[in-house]
DNA sequence: CATATGTCCTGAGAGC
DNA sequence: TGCTCTCAGGACATAT
């Protein structure tokens, strides 16, 4: 499930394309539904021919590879979506393949098991209106005073909240267990509910775990599905704290248990005992 | 407007 | 062993 540090090691293993020249773009012959593809493989093709890679880009949990003549294709790997350049897990789930000339001959690969990931063809015009207009401040970039401006009226769990991609973008169900549990806070309290002190301290955490995160290019689940762009696996899940971790003792605490609950149809998992709604926060500090 | 729910998709794992 | 069923959660469409 690719959430920011994911992407953002998607965007950091495909740096090396950058001033390639795009050769062709093809779907390979797929026995699954095509790939979310707009516009059509053949427009799409077309479009890209001879051009070249100028910079790569992320947005909360897309990449942007920013082609020349103001084209970007924006890319989306939802659930099990990856970026390639070396060869992908499976050859049936391959989903998109643009060929490129350079020194080297390269390519980069769309793959994705599940099929719910999309590949987009923009003008920079169209990614004004229909990216950048719609996602939140970055997560990385966010600060505390933007987030609570932006939420602090809200009725809704934070934990909730905090998926919210117009609100704030790049977090997704597992760094937001992650950086709660890191901020002490219940899932469960109103965003309406938070003190200053805790939009600060979320946001101090929310920023640390993904540069933590992306340090380990990322998490690779049991599933195994994320890949780096080389068809390496992460290693943050080493690191987990509390994500899928129902049952086990709190790593913080030692006197509370992580539990799993569901919030708008999602997992969530925390420690009931030192994820009070009330504070705590010097306690728990001094027992990291 | 704010918030909640349904939908897409595949493969892992449970249960019989 | 092999079948059916449920579940996982990105983002968006639709409903309340």
């Amino acid at each position: 499930m690719p959430e920011l540090p994911e992407v953002e090691t998607m965007r950091r293993g495909i740096l090396p394309i950058v001033g390639s020249r795009i050769e062709s773009v093809v779907c390979p012959p797929c026995e699954r539904k095509p790939i979310l593809l707009s516009p059509a493989i053949k427009p799409f093709d077309r479009r890209l021919r001879g051009k070249q890679v100028v910079a790569i880009d992320r947005r909360g949990k897309r990449v942007i590879v920013e082609i020349e003549d103001e084209q970007a294709i924006v890319i989306e790997p939802r659930m099990t979506g990856l970026v390639l350049l070396s060869d992908p897990p499976t050859r049936e789930h391959l989903r998109l393949r643009i060929t490129l000339s350079g020194n080297s001959q390269q390519q980069l690969l769309f793959w994705d098991r599940r099929g719910l990931g999309t590949v987009r063809l923009l003008t920079k015009k169209e990614i004004e209106s229909q990216i950048e207009a719609k996602l939140g401040t970055d997560a990385l970039e966010i600060t505390s005073n933007e987030l609570r401006d932006r939420l602090g009226k809200s009725q809704r769990a934070i934990k909730v909240a905090l998926l919210d991609q117009s609100a704030i973008a790049g977090v997704g169900n597992l760094y937001a267990a992650e950086l709660l549990f890191r901020a002490g806070i219940d899932p469960r309290t109103r965003c309406d509910r938070l003190s200053g002190p805790q939009w600060k301290r979320l946001v101090a955490e929310m920023q640390d775990v993904l540069q933590e995160a992306i340090h380990y290019e990322g998490s690779t689940l049991s599933d195994g599905t994320y890949r780096n762009a080389i068809n390496g696996e992460g290693g943050y899940q080493a690191h987990h704290l509390v994500y899928d971790k129902a049952e086990k003792p709190c790593p913080r605490c030692e006197q509370g248990t992580i539990v799993r609950i569901v919030q708008a149809q999602r997992s969530t998992f925390f420690c009931p005992v030192c994820q009070r709604k009330r504070g705590l926060h010097v306690t728990l500090e001094s027992r990291l």
